[in-house]
Parts: C-alpha cells; sequence; structure tokens
DNA sequence: AATGAAAAGACCATAGG
DNA sequence: CCTATGGTCTTTTCATT
C-alpha cells in the first residue's frame, strides 16, 4: 500500500525550488525562463515545467501588469466600508456582483465582523468618490451605511512567501 | 521653435492604443509582443516601444505572479485596521515600515479617517493571526486599538481601466 | 522527475518609407 | 508610425538517465 496521499487534489506540496520560483516570478514576472532557471538552479526544461504545473494548480494564480490608477486619471484613492441590514445569502451575492463591477474598484473583500464589505476604489476626484458611493453603494436596498476613509499612501506588504 | 512641450515629463497622455496594451496586460502580463501588437493592431515596433515607455514612466508600476496565499500555508485571511495615539509624523512611518515587514502582510493602507492603518493579512491559522497581531501590532507603543474582521472572500474589481 | 541538445519561435536594433 | 531584415536569445520538444 502506498501511504495516505496529501488530502488535497490540488496544490501538490511545494519545495525549495517552487519557493524560489514563486519569489522571483513575484518580483518581475516577465523573467525569462532561461534567467529563472539559472536563478534557482534547475534545468530551463525543469524549470518550464515547475512554472507550468505551479500554474495549472493555481498556485501562480496569474502573472499580470499592475497599473498605476493615477496615471489614468485616478490620482484617488478611498478604502469604503459597507455595513448591511440584510445578511440574506441572495442579496449578499448580488451586491457583491455589483461592487466588484463599479468602475475603479480596486478590490472588494466579504467580511465577517463590523462591516459586511470593504472595497479600495480608485477615483478622479473626491467629487466623483461621492457620486460613486452615492450612485452604486448607498443606492442599493440591503446597504444600511458606509465608511468612507481617504487613502494617503499603500504599500504591499511582505507577501505571502516569508516564515511561517 | 518647436511647439511647447507637454510639461508633464512622466506620464505622457494615454492614447487609445495604450489602453488596450494596458487592458491585454493587465489580463496576461505574459502575452508575447507579437500577439499584443495583432490585439491591438499596431505594429510589433510600435507596440514594443509602447509597452517600454508605459514601463518606464510607471504607468506600468510592474508586471508580476499573483500568488494563492491559501497554496503556501496561508488559508486564512483578515482585513485588521490600526488605530495610534500619536499622529506624530515619525512614529506613523516608523510603524508604517514595521507593518509592511510583517510576514503575511498583503498590503498596508495608511488612510485618513476613523483608522490610522488598515492591513490586508494572510496567516495559517487564527491562533497565529492573534499571536501577529499581539506581536507585530498592538506591542507597538503608539497603537490604542485594533479592530480585526476575518476575510470570507476577495474578489479583484473591475479595475482601473474603465470609464471615468 | 530531471536533463541536454536541437528545432521552432520571439525579440531587438537598425534602416528606410 | 509602419515595414523589413538580420542576428541573438528563448521556448519547446523529445530522447535519455
Amino acid at each position: 500500500m502506498t501511504p495516505p496521499k496529501n488530502p488535497h487534489p490540488v496544490s501538490p506540496p511545494i519545495d525549495g525550488t517552487d519557493r524560489a520560483i514563486l519569489e522571483a516570478l513575484t518580483a518581475d514576472g516577465r523573467m525569462t525562463n532561461a534567467a529563472l532557471a539559472a536563478r534557482v538552479g534547475v534545468a530551463e526544461s525543469t524549470c518550464a515545467n515547475r512554472v507550468k504545473a505551479l500554474r495549472e494548480s493555481g498556485v501562480i494564480a496569474g502573472i499580470s501588469a499592475r497599473v498605476d490608477p493615477a496615471a489614468v486619471g485616478r490620482p484617488i484613492q478611498a478604502v469604503v466600508r459597507v455595513h448591511l441590514a440584510s445578511h440574506n445569502r441572495a442579496h449578499v451575492n448580488e451586491l457583491f456582483d455589483r461592487l466588484v463591477a463599479i468602475p475603479g474598484a480596486l478590490s472588494v473583500i466579504h467580511v465577517a465582523g463590523d462591516d459586511d464589505f470593504v472595497l479600495l476604489v480608485a477615483v478622479p476626484s473626491p467629487q466623483r468618490l461621492r457620486d460613486m458611493i452615492l450612485e452604486h453603494i448607498t443606492s442599493h436596498p440591503a446597504v444600511t451605511k458606509t465608511e468612507t476613509q481617504l487613502v494617503f499612501e499603500v504599500r504591499d506588504g511582505a507577501g505571502v512567501l516569508g516564515p511561517l
């Protein structure tokens, strides 16, 4: 008999090579496979296979460009916290769908606690922030209250690859 | 005499082609230059030049892999809101530096409003969330209070390229 | 699984319209 | 801004260990 399998069908165990690949591609997602292989110390073909496996298993959710909101006409950012009256499942899902579709929404988080949703949005001006909240958020019947905080600065954190 | 120059050294105006490039690279940051050129309808040389300019001017802040936190041992996420006693500049900056260095910190936002910082963190377990907050946040002398909300789900928003 | 080597493909710089 | 052409670097595939 083989020993018990990893209970997770996806996400095969991540070894040191995989972690090094993830670190490198987090820093520079367009690094060539050749450079990546050299950096992590495996053959190019091996490296290419690892990356493919990491993408197919979803460990790498995607490789994408990060666009500076200010450079495309949205210099103001805000955190908007949304409270709901009804936690009815259909209402929550429907609102979630609406929130992610708001132009300028960067991310939408459904949370447990004081609030129900926390949004990060980027807008052209404070006036447009007000319009956005009134039109897309408080207008929804399930929303009882929003609290908005102007963003001074966003910084990426240390990320997910450090020590557990 | 040449006509007056664009006053902005960085961020030259973004035209439709640039927007299309940004959209494509946001969806797939590893698209080849040839594929990108075909998609946006310009010559490959033009496309390569546009992309280079967008990167150098900072409109494209970077191209990087997004790693699924759950796949690397951090299945629990939380939003942590941090209140400060002192808004002394040196204290704020020092705390900001500490917060971004916390292992598992995904992003740290300095805001104006009820809170001073809003963090998104990914941790291995609720116990480790508690440890993280006690050790790295509430232990700081300027922090008076934190409020933590468990994350049910994070979704990317429509992003920054839609209509203004 | 990992490797090395060879064929196919992508990229960059250059020059000219 | 487009086309075109080299030369160089990369990716991909496959037989081998």
